[in-house]
DNA sequence: AGTTGGCACTCGCACGCTCAGAGTGCCAGG
DNA sequence: CCTGGCACTCTGAGCGTGCGAGTGCCAACT
């Protein structure tokens, strides 16, 4: 189908266009680039390349940009990803590892990313699902309510207010909270349903019906996905999108005041390795003259969260894959090691 | 000083200049209020006013606008806090008497600011050290290491580890846990420390040591005012900011990426009422060409922390002052009751 | 003294025009 | 299949013009 120099072709339009933020034209990419042929050549083949929808012109007599579709090629087949160079690592490293908590650990990718990519960055908090329990504490704050404070491996604690059915005593309390800790702690978020379901049985009649709502506050807790935290940075940095600003801007940063749906963005990534979501490949459309990469950290071997970045669909594709990949490994060292 | 007349006139020209976003001239002042004088006679008053640093022209032969002194001015003397309208205030109840959590209540606080005022909203959690404690919570999780839990009367949740210079056994944790709670639940934060001093000397002498530490991180914790958090919402509407845009809009942003900023910038506020700071009364040089309204606000009489908005000079003061101290007391009450 | 109408003056800005340059498509010849 | 040539197109920068809004000042009026 397409010959292997209208790859090239293609190639050296992305870089260029990527480094000049102007239309190419045939002359500018053979002198830049030896491509070994005349721009009468590569005037036929970019015909080509914009039959075939790869590029585009913005009016007529001007140079070509890539289009969507050309980005998408320019991904899969004709870059890789960059590498990060040894200081940078070490760099990268060196910023992480005086994180004192969770909390911190993230605030310092965001920014970290955000510098390196010069793009908004976005990073998920490490999710429960993955997670294990290291304690679950209740504490009683009136006769018929009780505070339910659940601790994670990764440090993370939540919180839930439990109103009773009936008043439930300081003894029925602590013994609630142990039988809940010798069968949950250190077991896996998805265990514990099955772990805590015959619970209830071990009490007198009047406190199973706390217990119950006890029981079932924490299953809420342990699923509720959708109260997953993220942290967004470099939002600056849309500043440098283009010419054409506050009509581009202004979704953008709509869509990253909408939680749920950079969720949902990250949420897409699956497979391991860097993902790319170019144009409008992402499905909300504020973001459709944007580009997301994105992958999954995690401290073992599985993905708990994950984090990427947003950019102009314009953006280094290599590079910015690179980055993302590289930050998302070390913070993944770092999570392992606390 | 400054007749009358002159002070409507600036009034004048603050409000269409607001409303425009152009600068006023004397034959469309005299037009569109009726200050019942010729645009001769206002053009005599604006030379004045210009003399006086209030107002000033763009290029020669153009009309005024507002200096940071005009506005200033038109704060302080001319014009006052426009109160919500019952609708409104009905409005801003029913959108945060839903709240389920602090969370929550804090994030639909800063979409409500910045639905209301169009402008940048800014909302401080609620500061630890006004409050009282509601319960301190202490769980052994490795023989010399406990965590502890700190629960807030306004729901927030601090944790902290502590390393133990000795095993510290089961019973002592909870003699300690209990004690602790006697002593300081209900209580002020700034009490604390005194109630908790001679704690150490009613244990064991093996004891003393971890009950010490423990005690230390308690008190950290408590005046760790620096770890502030607060959450910011519509940035969007920094696209309305002005024409001159990348220019305006990137030191706003990066301004608003520093939480430190912001807190000093929301700490200025000290007496009641709502604070304006106008363009270069900001400290921070990025905020130059903006005004920030803020103010107090709290569950109970005392202010516990503050929210307010950013956004151009060219704002509707008293709109948006009404809106930021309307939200205020809202949110004061919403937590009031939980 | 304060106010007013008149008047000359000053710019900024929108509009229209031209022109150069970059880029294209196509074609005929290597 | 590549290449040089050629005619064509279109954008964007540069320039000149005129309009209009706005000003400052002054002399006259109340």
């Amino acid at each position: 189908m397409l010959s292997e120099r209208r790859l090239q072709v293609l190639r050296a339009i992305v870089q260029d266009y990527v480094g000049t933020e102007e239309p190419v034209g045939s002359k500018a990419l053979t002198e830049r680039h030896n491509l070994g042929v005349s721009p009468a050549t590569v005037r036929n083949d970019m015909a080509a390349l914009e039959d075939e929808g790869f590029i585009a012109q913005p009016h007529t007599s001007a140079g070509r940009i890539p289009t969507d579709k050309g980005y998408r090629l320019f991904v899969d087949k004709l870059a890789g990803v960059k590498p990060m160079t040894g200081p940078e690592r070490r760099a990268i490293h060196n910023f992480l590892v005086g994180a004192v908590d969770l909390d911190d650990v993230v605030t310092r990718t965001v920014r970290l990313l955000a510098q390196l990519t010069r793009q908004v960055a976005i990073v998920q908090y490490p999710s429960l699902t993955r997670s294990t329990v290291r304690h679950v504490e209740l504490l009683s704050l009136a006769p018929a309510r009780v505070m339910l404070v659940l601790i994670t491996d990764t440090g993370r604690v939540e919180q839930r207010m439990v109103d009773c059915p009936a008043p439930f005593g300081e003894t029925s309390l602590a013994d609630l909270r142990a039988r809940l800790n010798s069968r949950v702690a250190g077991r896996r978020f998805t265990d514990v349903p099955n772990l805590v379901e015959d619970l209830p049985e071990a009490f007198e009649a009047e406190d199973r019906g706390t217990v119950s709502v006890v029981l079932s506050t924490l299953l809420e807790t342990l699923v509720e996905e959708n109260e997953e935290r993220l942290m967004i940075g470099g939002t600056a940095n849309l500043t440098r999108f283009g010419h054409d600003f506050p009509l581009t801007i202004r979704p953008v940063l709509e869509a990253l005041e909408e939680q749920v749906v950079l969720l949902k963005l990250l949420g897409e990534a699956q497979d391991p390795g860097v993902m790319v979501r170019i144009g409008h490949e992402n499905a909300h459309e504020g973001l459709n003259s944007t580009s997301v990469v994105s992958v999954g950290y995690g401290s073992g071997g599985e993905a708990v969260a994950k984090l990427g970045v947003v950019g102009p669909t314009r953006m280094d594709y290599p590079g910015t894959m690179g980055a993302v990949r590289a930050v998302a490994r070390y913070v993944g060292q770092i999570l392992a090691e606390s």
